[in-house]
RNA sequence: GGCUCGUUGGUCAAGGGGUCAAGACGCCGCCCUCUCACGGCGGAAACACGGGUUCGAUUCCCGUACGAGCUGCCA
């Protein structure tokens, strides 16, 4: 068998849509799988929803998972351009187009948006769209497949305005081989004639990609399942055309928890939310490979690389995947736990400093903070007491599991802080010492020793890292302030 | 409405005629422990329903229900 070619094909509208970014690892991972070659191909054939700065956001975004294409804008392999709008100025879609029309396979048409309209038929009140409308539906009946070759001729010179449509049969069925679907057969009958070639010249999608996939040679067509009723389409066009038709791969949908199509105000709708919420790409990209697909060891938490070596598109699912956020923050702390200290601590760096002014061991912070949190977001609430003692109850030194109280805790706070302000050497296992033969001497419990301690220190019911950790962060004089605010507090 | 697809615990997800129906997240409990977390151990929790086929269906077939997608000169 020839050498895998696969594609990834976005549109240039906007921030990289995790389907879509599932859609791109996926073909990555079948080309990577077996040596093969993968494509970016930049589909921006509707003006009207171009983006300025989308086209960086895929490129950031491919660059951002590590998801290298082989050949691309930036990367001619012979198969150029890889920009439709640049191959439609060469006149590639127009050319191909012709060519069905020579066939008896597509044919002008001239209708007026009026008279398409006019065929439009209500479907009943039963069916409402998102804007609540009534929906409408049309089948185009074929009326410019009829005229004449003078007709066609007088109103191309005429400029009137025209599409290119396909001229799908009205009988007998179609049937394509998907991959993980199987066969599916569709009656023709069911077939609309779709657009090819819009009126702007420009070509449609359903076109754009046939025509582009055949040029470019690739091998498997891995897209969405929205594409799945569509397909019968493109198998006329590539019968048409006499072309082998690729294999075709379509992914389930992944969906929010409503089971809905994800949606932009979801929150987790674009790669770029997520990297803003906290997210390592090294787990977005993890974790939306397990959405669909399933390693055959059961492992769970993956790179790449180990992707590459076990991925099989024979075994992907069938049935839609919801995007659970729950579960990404789980193995985004996996990530973070697993992390070495120093990229860490470069990464959670600014979230510190958002919150810590003072001049305090950031990096002690960081490594308190490393274990315990999903997301960087996590971190302001963590560390916040190290910057300003907050505002607690005293309540909170009853503990029973600690066996202590307010007044117990008063006593101990008592007694130990002429001990701290003696002691010199605020390291951490100088102040544990301390405490400890505190605790030894006194015959108490470590809790009923220690939780007085952290409490007044921290003001937080709980803290990354215990009394020692906390004071040595904080050092002599602050301690000791925080100290003297809790006697004052529980006298 | 029509067409197409789907349906294993709350979620992801193995399995695919005979299994006590894996595992993970989450949840609950216990252990560890100065709190929280980490780590360890354990628990509750699923084959949508009805008919077939079969000695035997979660697995195959057909219906039903529910869900989703498509039904654009968007992709």
């Amino acid at each position: 068998m020839s050498k895998i070619r696969t594609r990834f094909a976005p549109s240039p509208t906007g921030k990289m849509h995790v389907g879509n970014l599932r859609t791109a690892l996926y073909e990555y991972l079948i080309a990577k799988h077996e040596g093969g070659t993968f494509i970016l191909r930049i589909e921006d054939t509707d003006q009207e929803r171009y983006e300025e700065g989308a086209l960086d956001i895929i490129y950031r975004t491919m660059e951002g998972t590590g998801l290298i294409h082989d050949e691309g804008p930036d990367k001619d392999a012979g198969y150029g351009p890889y920009v439709q709008s640049e191959r439609q100025a060469q006149g590639i879609y127009i050319e191909y187009a012709k060519k069905l029309i020579e066939k008896g396979a597509a044919y002008y048409c001239f209708c007026t948006k009026e008279r398409l309209e006019s065929l439009k038929t209500k479907v009943g009140n039963s069916d409402i769209d998102e804007d609540g409308e009534v929906k409408e539906i049309t089948k185009y009946d074929k009326h410019c497949l009829h005229l004449s070759k003078e007709e066609i001729e007088e109103k191309l010179k005429a400029g009137i305005p025209y599409v290119i449509r396909q001229n799908a049969p009205t009988e007998g069925t179609t049937t394509f081989h998907d991959v993980i679907f199987g066969e599916i057969t569709v009656d023709n009958e069911e077939l609309d004639d779709m657009v090819l070639i819009k009126s702007d010249g420009y070509p449609t999608y359903n076109f754009a990609n046939v025509v582009d996939d055949h040029l470019m040679k690739i091998t498997h067509v891995v897209r969405g399942n929205e594409y799945l009723s569509s397909t019968p389409k493109y198998t006329r066009l590539y019968e048409a055309f006499g072309w082998e038709e690729p294999i075709y791969i379509h992914l389930p949908l992944i969906t929010n928890e409503e089971h809905k199509k994800l949606s932009k105000r979801s929150g987790h709708s674009s790669f770029e939310d997520l990297l803003e919420q906290g997210f390592l790409a090294e787990a977005i990209v993890n974790f939306v490979a397990l959405l669909g697909w399933s390693s055959p060891d059961n492992r769970e938490i993956m790179s790449l690389e180990e992707l590459i070596e076990v991925f099989d598109y024979n075994h992907i699912n069938k049935s839609p995947a919801v995007f659970d956020m729950v579960k990404l923050r789980w193995m985004n702390g996996e990530y973070l736990k697993k992390m070495d200290e120093e990229k860490f601590y470069n990464l959670a760096l600014p979230y510190i400093k958002e919150v810590i002014t003072k001049d305090l061991d950031l990096r002690r912070i960081s490594n308190l903070v490393k274990t315990r949190i999903e997301t960087f977001l996590d971190i302001k609430d963590k560390i916040d007491f190290f910057e300003e003692l907050p505002d607690y109850d005293i309540a909170m030194y009853t503990h029973k599991k600690m066996k202590t109280n307010a007044e117990n805790s008063l006593v101990v706070l008592k007694d130990l802080l002429p001990v701290f302000e003696a002691l010199e050497d605020y390291s951490e296992e100088s102040i544990e010492k301390t405490i400890k033969s505190y605790i030894q001497e006194k015959g108490i419990k470590n809790g009923q020793g220690l939780w007085p301690v952290r409490t007044a220190v921290s003001g937080k019911q709980s803290t990354p890292g215990g009394a020692y950790e906390i004071m040595s962060i904080l050092g002599k004089e602050e301690s000791l302030r925080r100290i003297r605010i809790a006697i004052e507090k529980l006298s």
